[in-house]
DNA sequence: AAATGACATTATTCCGATATTTATATAAAT
DNA sequence: ATTTATATAAATATCGGAATAATGTCATTT
């Protein structure tokens, strides 16, 4: 079912060339292949996307409105800059909002619920590496489920406004994570934190697994801003 | 100075057509001008708005992002449907969110931003009809009046994330408010409720502020969903 | 009733021309 | 040398129309 949702996503929703080129500006995004504060001249972005000025500027539009690129008036778009507080705003608040959404779940999701957490727990923890036995966090598919596993800690809350908010907060985030990462010097181990948080969601223990996900976020803004020496001149 | 933002936002902002036009077609939608639902046809745009179809789509891609206006694959642009559970998804998430932007303002806000709630609470207050007594709660004046007392609430709160989500909500809230106005047969007095608001943010009372707020929304709810009944026909 | 196919409508996209604005380089002045 | 002014270049913003593709309509056929 997630597996279909995601599907659908990637690929029935990529209709228009518009949402092709939107979601592939995006990726390149939040992979950190554009850089934070990267200026996006159209003559550059028409050979590298292979699009026209009206469908760039839409791509643009509804990346801007998601924060993900930054637009002024006159003076075109650049990608989105990045900051520590930046980083503990969103952080903060994806606390907040996850955790209530957490407990929604748990009051009213039922066992297929349940199942799917555990399937995409499952689906996570089968990312580890054969050598090392660590998790690989930079795949596209590493990215994908974990991602998944997130979400489905709340798949059963039904408010689409907070599933919407969650789902912005996330994508930022993980550009962070995915920035820092590449800067990082040892990773890691996320899996013991996922399995407590799963575990707790099964017990149906509400407010042991929302201190658990607020520990867990906690813990990963932390690592990231640990690593930011270097990101106020990419900002810049 | 929350005037001198206002005029800021309303004028030197709008430097391109496209921010124009945004502006232009979202005032429409929140004034009920433009009923939910209503499919947005290029041709007919392009007359009332006077722009070409690629600023049209910026501007309507930017408030799809917004949520103001639904867009579907090849099918077009068509006003954001109505429903009582939207309504409500977004009531309960005003009330989580301004509640918290509420506390963190009281916490960290100064003396200053209390004077400006004072203000902001004055503003809306002036605005009784002279005749009835009662407020008017429909003219552009008291919309933007009363926008600036429920921010003025937690102006204090340097969240940027969590005030852009309020911000948000607040405007898809608004447009439910002003589509119900329309058809109510009698106001509510809602001064009451604010000043009782202000004179607990005033007493820096964070469990009270946050009580009467969040029992604001929610009677502000009830009333516009108890004037629900046609709203189905006109999503459809 | 369901399926087919022709036709009109609409959405999407690109392109080239133009106006406007911003950025840059050069020269003049203090 | 720093500032100021001016000319030049570069980039953005916009339009309008043409080409393409998808969708919706409706009569006809099965």
């Amino acid at each position: 079912m997630a597996i279909a949702a995601a599907a659908a996503t990637s690929e029935n929703r990529e209709k228009t060339l518009s949402e092709r080129i939107y979601n592939q500006i995006r990726r390149d995004i939040l992979s950190g292949k554009l850089d934070p504060g990267l200026k996006l001249r159209f003559e550059l972005l028409r050979g590298k996307y292979d699009a026209g000025t009206s469908t760039l500027r839409e791509g643009l539009t509804r990346l801007a409105a998601e924060g993900l690129v930054a637009a002024e008036g006159q003076r075109g778009f650049r990608v989105a800059p990045v900051s520590p507080k930046d980083l503990w705003d969103i952080t903060r608040l994806r606390q907040q909002l996850e955790t209530e959404a957490v407990r929604r779940s748990i009051a009213t999701g039922d066992d297929r619920w349940e199942s799917e957490v555990l399937a995409a727990y499952h689906r996570l923890s089968k990312l580890r590496d054969k050598e090392s036995g660590r998790l690989m966090l930079l795949t596209d598919e590493s990215v994908e489920r974990h991602r998944a596993f997130h979400f489905s800690l709340f798949s059963a809350c039904d408010s689409q406004w907070l599933t919407r908010f969650i789902s912005m907060l996330y994508d930022h985030s993980e550009r962070y994570r995915r920035f820092s990462t590449l800067h990082a010097t040892k990773p890691r181990k996320t899996d013991d934190e996922h399995r407590q948080i799963l575990e707790a969601i099964i017990a149906r223990n509400a407010d042991l697994a929302c201190a658990l996900l607020h520990e867990h976020l906690e813990r990963t803004a932390k690592v990231v801003s640990s690593i930011a020496e270097t990101w106020q001149s990419k900002a810049a």
